[in-house]
Formats: structure tokens, sequence, C-alpha cells
DNA sequence: CCTTGCCGGCCCTTTACCTCA
DNA sequence: GATGAGGTAAAGGGCCGGCAA
């Protein structure tokens, strides 16, 4: 493990160059017209390697040693340990990347003068602190990228509760529908049976038994009251009509195509099909058929009141 | 005014090194 | 001491805008 001791490695980056090809890397590094002071020997070698950029300066250099190499220069050997000597990345010192840090939060491009001036006090070539900036940018992009990963996943996550509560809510209802139709169904039978059994002495009910007719049962007598007469020989065709339309209508079934139909077919259709009755019953006027779909074994959506899935509305939303 | 080549800067990706657990 | 992960300095390539010829 290397010491963490600031002062070294800020020796280390401040020192001068000792060897030849460190001069040279020095100087590679070089991308401003006004570079660190170098060594008073090296003065005016830079135009040598007075590239503006960096890689471009590399690219060339390399190019160019590459070239030696092949040919068999004399300095094979120095090119060769040159060309493969490894790259050495020193760390900045705290004290720079506070600087810098700084420097960033005032403004995070840099314009040529700042970079200099940032590369004097900094004891940096102009081109680190240029470096420095690009990485610094890329690492704020990723953190902001993260920030707003981060914001748009809680806004999701807020999002889905809330579904998954609306959810449960519905499915709630849904049940409290079913068991109430089932209830109703339950309560409309016995009535129904009833009726059949006093249908021969009384008319059609005791003014307690309509008065606890369910609102859905009135909806559809006023619905059908026109033709109540009608329909009610379908119910019984061998027994007296009810005298009184609102009480005879309880019992005729929606769907109207019964109305036409010969006694026969009505009276088969009656025999043990308790459905039919029940249907007749839980027709408002303000629901869809529910027959058509619904009472098919009571599975039905009983709770849905004709609007789409919520499932599938969950699909529009995060489909975008 | 348009074209062309050069330069410098930035972005993105990759590489190489450093640090730490 | 070896090692893998994560962080970071720097390189390389592509692209773009400014500028002078």
């Amino acid at each position: 493990m290397e010491g963490g001791n600031i002062s070294n490695v800020l020796f280390q980056n401040d020192r001068l160059p000792c060897s030849s090809h460190e001069v040279l890397d020095s100087l590679w590094m070089t991308d401003s017209p006004i570079p660190p002071p170098p060594p008073a020997a090296f003065h005016g070698s830079t135009s040598v390697v007075n590239f503006s950029d960096g890689r471009r300066k590399n690219a060339r250099e390399k190019a160019l040693y590459t070239q030696l190499e092949q040919e068999g220069d004399e300095n094979e050997a120095y090119y060769d340990n040159y060309l493969h000597q490894p790259e050495k990345k020193r760390r900045l010192t705290a004290e720079q990347v506070h600087f810098l840090e700084q420097s960033f939060e005032v403004e995070n491009k840099l314009e040529p003068e700042r970079k200099i001036q940032l590369a004097k006090e900094l004891a940096l070539q102009p081109r680190q602190v240029a470096i420095w900036f690009q990485n610094r940018r890329a690492r704020y992009k990723t953190k902001q990228l993260e920030k707003d990963y981060g914001g748009l996943k809680s806004s999701y996550d807020k999002l889905k509760a809330d579904y998954d509560t609306l959810f449960k809510e519905n499915e709630s209802l849904k049940n409290e529908v079913h068991l109430l139709t089932e209830k109703l169904l339950l309560r409309e039978k016995g009535k129904t049976n009833a009726a059949e059994g006093q249908k021969d002495i009384s008319v059609c009910g005791s003014p307690e038994e309509v008065a606890e007719m369910p609102v859905a049962a009135f909806s559809s007598i006023k619905q059908e009251d026109a033709s109540s007469s009608v329909k009610s020989d379908v119910f019984d065709s061998e027994s007296p009509h009810c005298a009184d339309a609102n009480n005879s209508s309880i019992l005729v079934p929606d769907d109207s195509s019964h109305v036409f139909e010969p006694e026969f077919s009505d009276l088969s259709q009656d025999d043990g099909d308790d459905d039919s009755l029940s249907k007749s019953f839980l027709q408002p006027p303000f629901f869809p058929k529910l027959e058509d779909e619904c009472y098919n074994g009571l599975s039905c959506n009983a709770g849905n009141l004709g609007f789409p899935n919520i499932e599938d509305q969950s699909n529009w939303f995060w489909a975008y």
C-alpha cells in the first residue's frame, strides 16, 4: 500500500523530469502556448512536439518512432524503451482536486484563460486540467443520470402502490357486488316460490312484498309497464293475469323476444330455468346487459360497471 | 460567397493504473 | 501477499465550430 502522504504525492507530481523520455513525455502533455516552466535547457524544444492536441501529438510521435524502429535505427533500444515505457498515472493531490472541484462548481466549462490559470496555480499541465474537467463532467453526468433514474423510480413505485391499492379496492367492491347479487337472487327465488304457491289465491303479492322489492325491480317495472300485461303470459299462461301492472311486471323477463313466442315454448323455458327469472330482476336500466356476459355461472365482473378492465388500463399507462 | 484544410475543444469509450477491502 | 472491485487519469476516435487562405 502506498503511503497516502499528500506532500509526498504532491512532490512526486511536481518533480522535474529527470530522464530524457520523461522530459519528452512532459512536453507531449503540453497543449498550451504557456507551458509550466520546464528546465531552462528544454526551453524552445517544445517546437518539436508543439501540437495542439495531445492525442495528435502521440499519434504522430508514435508513428515516427515506429518508423524509426522499423528502419533499424541505431537508437532502436532507446525508442523501444520509450515506446514500451509503462505509463505512470499519478493521482492528483487532495488540494488539487479540492481546488478543481471549487472551480468546477463555479463553471463546469473551461475557458482557455481559466485553464491556464488553474494549471499555473496547481502546477499541472493545462491539458491535465482540461482532462480533469472532461472526466469531471462525465462523472457529473453519470451522477445526474443516477439521480434522475432514482427520481423516476420513486415516482414509478408510488404510482404502482396507488395502482395496487385501487386494484384491491376494486376487487373488494367486485366481491361486495357479487355477494349482494347472490343475496338478491336467493331472496327473489324465495319470493317466486311463494308467489307460485299463492297465485291461485292472491293476485300478485301483498303490499309488504311490494315494499320489499328491490330498486332494480322497480326500475324494470317502469321500463316495462307498457307491455306488462302481455308479457305476464309468458310466466303463467294458465293463471289469471295480474290485475295490477306493477306486480305482474316483476316477473316479466327482460328479453322481449319472448313476447311473441308461442306459449308452449315459454312453458318449456319456464321449467327448471330459474335463471330466466333472476335475470328479470337484475336488469337495472343503467347497467349493461349483465345476463349476456355475467349470469352464466355468476363468475362475472360484477364490479366492472361497464368500464374497461382495470388491468388493461394499467397496460395503457405503463406502455408509455 | 463558397470551399477547404487546419486547429482546438468536447464527448464517449477504452485503457491503465491506483487504492482499498 | 494475492486478488478483485471500484475509482480515476489519460488516451483514442469521432464530431463540430471557428478561422484563414
